[in-house]
DNA sequence: GTCTATACTCAGATAGAC
DNA sequence: GTCTATCTGAGTATAGAC
């Protein structure tokens, strides 16, 4: 599987025990993971462990603080390339599913893990900054007249919501098939719910 | 808070713990919970708690079957009450919404709780009755040409994706208003993505 | 910065009286 | 069936050499 921490910044072990812990945190969850486990994982001794992190709950926050920001990122570059609000929902409709099948783990971990239950310090994920840019662009069709008057909210769950559900289902295992195989039927599907117009 | 136990057939003893058991798993997490915080909350002790059930893992699988059996029953009762799939998918999705808005608890045990992680014995909860139950009214719309042919996974993510996103941003606290003041918004669009012709 | 060895805490589970 | 008291082991985190 693809490395998310190859190019970032910081330190070789840092990298090692940022990997295992996303490896093992998805497999096995953050408390059934000991400390003993990421060590035969990664490599990396005790000693190193909490010298690169305070402490267990801190290897997670920093992990899933480096993904968000990795994801606003890629977001914000699939934006840039796209003007016009249909062609910038499609394009981010087809990187969250390409993301979700390129770092399957990545994905898992953001949706899955009870954030809360661990990293009480960290925001909720839906008031992360990759929601609300995708939120932001409903938002911007509905201000424009492309996207129907409605509750953002609510439109935002019908943009977004089918396409994590799908997701969901893929990493789950019930839905078998590519996630991008299924791009065309699922964005007309959500279009037609929330643009003005049938045709285009 | 409605106690989704009180007409159940078990013990009292099992009622207190398994009520206990909802509350915190849902506030602290399964393994944040302790044994002795079941004891203060529900007034149990702890021998009675290991005689009630085998261990912590049985208790949380139990409770999980136990939730699960009652939302089948309450949609199969749903079922009943409607023919035709516009009307059945209405009202399943105005049961589900109420549901969510009347057991709290009960909704984020089922949709947030990483299931594998504390409960490996169960079956994953896409495989479980109540979500196949949603997904073959889908199926039937197809069937009698009700809904456009498209692959069920994905018709089944727009029509129940939206609903469970809107569920989650409520108990999230992010949507602050009532789920159920959304209803017609949500329907309606669910139902113009997926139904064969706009006008009914 | 990296490692090994170890101390300390506390949760899960049991024993056995009532 | 319910309780209190207790055991045991696993796991987090630290100390301190290299």
């Amino acid at each position: 599987m693809l490395n998310l921490f190859e190019t970032a910044h910081i330190s070789a072990s840092k990298k090692r025990i940022l990997n295992s812990a996303l490896i093992l945190f998805v497999e096995k969850g953050f408390f059934s993971t000991s400390i003993p486990d990421l060590v035969r994982h990664s490599g990396v001794s005790t000693g190193s462990i909490y010298h690169a992190f305070k402490d267990k709950e801190s290897l997670a926050t920093q992990l899933m603080q480096h993904l968000l920001e990795t994801i606003e990122a890629e977001q914000l570059d699939v934006l840039g390339q796209h003007t016009g609000v249909k062609a910038r929902y499609f394009a981010l409709v087809r990187w969250m599913l390409q993301f979700a099948e390129r770092y399957p783990e990545a994905e898992q971990f953001i949706l899955y893990a009870r954030h809360k239950e661990f990293m009480p310090g960290l925001a909720p994920i839906c008031s992360s900054k990759p929601f609300m840019i995708l939120r932001d662009v409903i938002q911007e069709g509905q201000d424009e007249g492309v996207l129907r008057p409605m509750d953002v909210m609510v439109a935002s769950s019908i943009a977004y919501g089918s396409v994590l559900r799908l997701i969901q289902l893929s990493l789950d295992g019930v839905l078998t098939t590519p996630l991008m195989s299924h791009f065309d039927e699922l964005t007309e599907a959500a279009w037609r719910a929330l643009a003005v117009e049938t045709s285009d």
